[in-house]
RNA sequence: GGGCAGUUAGCUCAGUUGGUUGAGCACCGCCCUUACAAGGCGGGGGCCACAGGUUCAAGUCCUGUACUGCCCACCA
């Protein structure tokens, strides 16, 4: 006997050991130059500010799912690990650090203050890292990269000088999303629209002529002062004689012009509109096609600039407060209304976002995104496919990439301006002279670039690019990638952009996008709403391999996961099922490895049935991983382990251990099946079926492997038996039968009663005459007999299985009653199923056009029932005679 | 305003190509049966949101309705 295991499960030591294990020994490093496909994924890297969050959760366990598959079958594999430099959200974190210090990051200086973040990610940086080690993801360590290290440095920068050189890449005035606490601008997917109760304001605005008046709608009034035109409707009647003339801006007094414009919603608010080109996008749209003045009077820190006259100096709130004050004691505030709309806020602090005109770079992502459209499906899968049509409607109305940043912590744009003669140096390595005028005062820009410019690059940066490696010709385009929807336009489809521009081929066959994990009731989990659930507390409680198997479990295609605790607990009992299940083999196995024999000739139904079933099992996990249906992977392993291998087959064999001619069998079957499955469920579970594997006994003179170098097990196609499978299922409605007579007779389990077998034919006879030594310990009898010639004692419960009846007499205190209800009862059932099939059989269109194939499995299942309703009918006839006996004895 | 999902047992969810609705948790009853009480055995509980349509046959396909959620969007 080999037990080492311990009772219960304890995952903490294990999963530690096998994490060491795995990253001592480079388990998952893999040499280009071996055999096998390529298969590559590459990490959606996360921030290095941040802490692992059941999103990263998922989403790793998933990956590691494919990857550890993908490896037992065979392939090359490569899972690239990594973490972004997360501009914004990492300088904001820093600077928070210290303020706390009393500090800004312009007490420091630029080049102080970018020490300081590296010093911050050298001390902290490493978290997440550990987090990812935590999961079990099955990365390579040794290729761990971050997107400012050098290597991605140099490939950023090549990008970007490249793109300029080809035009994709220019640097213009433009309105865009300006957050003045963060104090840069963000690009039109940074900004998040929020529901927002607001006020219309309608305010008169006097003709020049003195000829009439205006009235327009605005929800910010503070930007009156930039006005420089009013617009309405071409076609609206009210106002057409009006267009062309001149209006005075309240307060300020200047004059502006009356346009027309069919973009104006006539319906809307007055159906007159004020323009105000420098502090609202649409407006910067009007400005430019009818060539009106651009007047900015917010300034970058929200504070009214001069040219907004009386009110220089204030913020933007108190100007809005005076402003209205102003016109109304003027008496041209006619109206204010309560309005619900959509305002703008910065996706990192959640500040409102200001438009703002100013000069930044953009990508040409209008000329880029044409082929990135094309490429899906054909060269690239979008899955589930229902995402396809939100990448072609993004794509299709997609505005050129601002990918300036006005902070401190990024890739700082490669452009530099000549002090002397203004000329614009964009390019690779630091110029040291201007190569027009020889000048040597260079000043480079001060933005850095977008995060999600890094980011982009990702999927070749990482091998090496632009270095010719050997890891890119190996691995690029990767295999698929692995990523929650949200993040589809930020990342997947700018990778899709770059990719083939840099590379020629898209950077994925596949895009697999998994849900977002929520609460139990559906929200969203923040840490404002105090309904995170921490993955690594999760482990600590549960074990890893029991939160990887309750995501992968719950990870079906296109829905969200709603997690809860309980879950996480419940799925740990399975983990321990496993663990137990094992312990039982060890029990019951020899020191080393049994005897081979051949499977495919095997004696013994049982073995017969669990080797046919575990070849389904086998062929439908492989399916349901290739075609990532990874629920359907985790609940066919968990039903197939719990209710076929632990609560049928265990329970079969332990009558096998104790005789010294049928334990080799049934110990190689054991040992065969148990490995099998562990290493079916390995990909899900890593850490509970290494240390199972390793303990499992070998063949003498070998040593214990790792499972997570071992193939995915091969067919048994010898083993498909579905004649034998079938008979098995007697056998077990059998057992439950008697095991539901005792039940709700109240017979105790442990009670062994006598068991009388009818079959319906010489067959079954023959095959429960082989059975006994099943049905008598899983059915807990005293004594059986078949035949169909035995004299049953009229007070006797009894049921009927695929024809054969199953009597068992009652002896003693039993309530013979319960057992006329539980008949009752069962024909009930019967008589509700046999109407049923009647109906569908009498049904002559039925029988005519259905195929022949669903006619013939109905006929048969209407015989059978029927077989069964008049064997139980007589039953109950017999039992009720005997109720009467003992009535008048 | 447009688009996309969802609606199945008390709760959270499965249900591949149409062919007797399944699981986990919760609940009820009986069991400490020598792998597991984090367990075993048995049980109750569903006109599959609603209304039409296609079909011999619809949870499954089509149309509409009602809620719920998400994404996108330039009604100031």
């Amino acid at each position: 006997m080999a037990d080492t295991l311990p009772k219960g499960y304890e995952p903490r030591d294990v999963e530690e050991r096998w994490r060491a294990h795995w990253q001592d020994n480079k388990t998952f490093t893999p040499d280009p130059d071996a055999p096998g496909d390529p298969y590559c994924i590459v990490i959606p890297p996360p921030n290095v500010t941040g802490a692992l969050h059941i999103g990263h959760a998922l989403n790793q366990t998933l990956i590691d799912v494919l990857c550890r598959h993908a490896r037992q079958k065979g392939k090359n594999v490569l899972w690239v690990p990594g973490t972004d430099h997360a501009g914004i959200a990492t300088q904001n974190v820093v600077e928070r650090a210290l303020a706390r210090e009393g500090k800004t990051r312009q007490d420091l200086g630029r080049e102080a203050f970018i020490e300081r973040v590296w010093q911050w990610r050298e001390d902290y940086g490493h978290r997440i890292l550990n987090q990812i080690r935590a999961l079990g993801a099955s990365v390579d360590w040794t290729r761990l990269r971050f997107t400012m290290d050098e290597g991605l440095s140099r490939a950023v920068r090549k990008v970007f000088v490249q793109l300029f050189n080809e035009g994709l890449i220019y640097k213009g005035d433009y309105i865009i999303n300006w957050c003045s606490r963060c104090h840069t601008a963000l690009a039109d997917d940074e900004v998040e629209h929020e529901p927002h109760r607001g006020k219309l304001w309608k305010v008169r605005y006097h003709l020049a002529d003195g000829s009439g008046e205006i009235v327009i709608a605005t929800t910010r009034p503070e930007t009156i002062p930039g006005d420089t035109a009013i617009c309405v409707h071409p076609e609206d009647e009210r106002y057409a004689h009006l267009v062309g003339k001149s209006a005075i801006v309240p307060v300020l007094g200047r004059h502006i012009p009356i346009i027309a414009d069919s973009y104006v919603d006539r319906e809307f608010g007055t159906g007159a509109l004020k323009v105000t080109p420098c502090h609202d996008h649409n407006d910067w749209a009007l400005g430019r096609t009818h060539k009106l003045e651009f007047l900015q009077v917010i300034d970058e820190n929200g504070v009214m600039k001069a040219e907004a006259g009386p009110y220089a100096g204030l913020t933007k709130e108190a100007c809005r407060e005076k402003i209205v004050a102003d016109i109304e004691a003027a008496g041209d505030l006619l109206d204010v209304e309560e309005l619900d709309h959509a305002v703008g806020h910065c996706y990192r602090c959640h500040t409102v976002v200001e438009p703002h005109v100013s000069t930044q770079w953009f990508v040409a992502t209008t000329k880029m995104a044409p082929a990135a459209r094309a490429a899906v499906p054909e060269l690239t899968r979008i899955l589930p496919e229902s995402w396809a049509k939100t990448y072609y409607r993004w794509l299709d109305n997609i505005r050129d990439w601002c990918i300036s940043r006005q902070i401190w912590w990024g890739h700082r744009i490669p452009a530099w301006t000549c002090a002397q003669c203004g000329r614009l140096i964009v390019s690779e390595e630091d110029p040291t002279a201007c190569p027009r005028c020889g000048g040597s005062d260079l000043r480079q820009d001060e933005d850095v670039l977008d995060t999600w410019f890094s980011s982009a690059l990702w999927p070749f940066s990482t091998m090496g690019w632009p270095e010719k490696t050997k890891d890119l010709a190996r691995w690029y385009p990767t295999s698929v990638l692995v990523t929650g929807f949200d993040i589809i336009f930020f990342w997947v489809a700018r990778m899709m952009m770059m990719g083939q521009h840099f590379m020629g081929q898209v950077p994925f066959h596949d895009v697999y996008l998994h849900a977002l994990v929520r609460d139990e009731s559906g929200r969203k989990m923040s840490k404002s709403t105090g309904n995170v659930i921490d993955p690594l507390e999760m482990i600590d409680k549960y074990g890893c391999d029991a939160l990887r198997f309750t995501l992968t479990a719950f990870a079906a295609m296109g829905r969200d996961i709603r997690l809860s605790e309980a879950r996480i607990e419940g799925y740990r009992h399975f983990i321990n099922k496993i663990w137990n299940a094992a312990r039982f083999a060890l029990m019951n196995l020899p020191e080393t490895a049994p005897a081979p024999v051949d499977l495919g000739t095997v004696e013994g139904l049982h073995h017969q049935w669990i080797l046919h079933r575990l070849e389904a099992v086998k062929q439908e996990m492989d399916a349901a991983l290739e075609e990532y249906r990874f629920n359907d992977a985790a609940q066919t392993g968990y039903k197939f382990l719990w209710n076929e291998f632990c609560d049928w087959y265990l329970e079969l064999i332990k009558p096998d251990m104790q005789d010294e001619a049928r334990k080799p069998v049934a110990q190689y079957v054991l040992w065969t099946v148990l490995r099998e499955l562990l290493l079916l469920l390995h990909p899900i579970i890593p850490f509970v079926t290494a240390e199972i594997w390793h303990a499992l006994p070998v063949p003498a003179g070998q040593t214990a492997t790792d499972i997570a170098l071992e193939p995915w097990p091969a067919a048994r196609p010898a083993c498909v038996r579905p004649d034998e499978a079938a008979r098995m299922e007697l056998i077990q409605g059998v057992i439950v039968a008697v095991r539901t007579i005792k039940a709700e007779l109240n017979i105790s389990p442990a009670h062994k009663v006598s068991l009388l077998l009818h079959p319906a034919d010489d067959a079954q006879a023959a095959l429960l005459e082989a059975s006994q030594g099943m049905i008598f310990p899983l059915a807990r009898l005293e004594s059986l007999a078949i035949g169909t010639d035995l004299t049953a004692p009229r007070a006797s419960a009894s049921s009927v299985v695929c024809g054969c009846q199953v009597i068992v007499p009652l002896k003693g205190a039993v309530d013979l009653n319960g057992e006329l209800a539980r008949l009752d009862k069962e024909l009930a059932k019967l008589e509700k199923d046999v109407a049923g099939v009647q109906a569908k059989l009498h049904n002559e269109s039925f029988t005519s056009r259905a195929p022949a194939e669903v006619v013939a499995r109905e006929r048969e299942r209407a015989e059978t029932l029927l077989d069964n309703r008049a064997k139980l009918l007589a039953l109950r006839e017999r039992f009720r005679e005997a109720l009467g006996d003992d009535g008048d004895a």
